[in-house]
DNA sequence: TGTACATCAGTGAACGCGCGTTCACTGATGTAC
DNA sequence: TGTACATCAGTGAACGCGCGTTCACTGATGTAC
């Protein structure tokens, strides 16, 4: 029954790829290894072949969620005018799909809290993906000085994923498509 | 051993309190019904005397944490000359004494993403919650018209709420304190 | 290159554990007369 | 007001269940000669 080193790496890269998912969809606690196994197509007993706990594919899953999530916004920034990337980040995140498409949205947004009580090799993973976030945001503010930039983007990015987040608690639509218009409103026309 | 009928009520509340409290901050799949009946000085089979289900908690406990952050934050407006709530109100919210106390501190800080996922009536709870405190800042928004207020503090909740829990996953103290920083200024300084 | 053997990806059953919930029981409180 | 009985707050053990993890096993892959 071994696999090819290839095909092995495949699973490994296909087990992180759904627990991305799940866990942004469902929560981490919530998500079981058995139905994780499940749904990436094997049986929970070849989860230990790959990673040592899940604690381990938790890390995994932060570096991997934070990587797709600088890459979406670099790329939204890179098929833009200038003066438009931060238009078109604001406009994608503070989307009523994208609150909608919880599996593949940002992983702050879908495990803000979690994170937060997460420990602290996991936290620091997040960390740092946060602030490759803040960065690429910060490159926007093309007409302040560096550190003032960095200052808004922060601020900027706190905005986006705490109204995409708010968003997800408030079930009437057109309350929640109202709270994304305000803080794309505040970021947009300071 | 049955108890008077005001020692029951007292009971039941006590029970909340710890909840709201544990909930906060451990999240509420990581609490357990055994130890929070043990942190309120009771045995884990007392708790149905009380609550038909842990979902049934749940959601009081979300009612009261919301009602906790409302009347808060209503007494850091009223202690306040006009014109001064808002600064008030973000202060204290986006200070390194709430993010450092969550046990204390704001539900929706705590139990953002956990929330986001919860069930309808849940949720519904925690929206009335979060649309009171939208309401509170709107009025400290004095020159501007009732719609543009409102508008304007669905942002404002959004940012606070996102920065809090931001510099809640952020471990390196300077940074974390930025971040808090950023969102004031950009409530505050617009 | 061919052969013999070690490695290890993946299976599926089993492990102990803590979870939410139920239950029989105790005995003071509340109620009906 | 006093008495008899029903109620029910709280206890502590037990329930089934799903969790993360371990294990013996299979057999194709990788490696050493």
């Amino acid at each position: 029954m071994r696999k090819t080193k290839e095909e092995a790496a495949k699973t490994r890269h296909r087990i992180v790829e759904t627990a991305s998912r799940k866990f942004r969809e469902n929560g981490i606690s919530e998500t079981g290894l058995s139905e994780l196994m499940a749904a990436a197509g094997l049986t929970q007993g070849g989860f230990y072949r790959h990673f040592k706990s899940k604690d381990h594919l938790v890390d995994e899953v932060c570096a991997h969620s934070c990587n797709a999530l600088v890459d979406t916004t670099k790329t939204e920034t890179d098929g833009c005018a200038e003066r438009k990337g931060l238009k078109a980040v604001v406009d994608n995140y503070l989307s009523e799909a994208h609150r909608d498409d919880r599996a593949d949205g940002c992983i702050f947004a879908g495990l803000l809290s979690d994170l937060a009580r997460s420990g602290d090799t996991t936290r620091d993973i997040a960390a740092k993906g946060l602030m490759r976030l803040v960065d690429l945001v910060a490159e926007q503010y093309t007409d302040e000085p560096p550190k003032m930039a960095r200052q808004r983007a922060m601020a900027t990015v706190a905005t986006m994923i705490g109204a995409l987040s708010v968003a997800r608690v408030v079930r009437d639509p057109k309350l929640s498509a109202a709270i994304l218009e305000s803080a794309r409103r505040q970021i947009l026309c300071p």
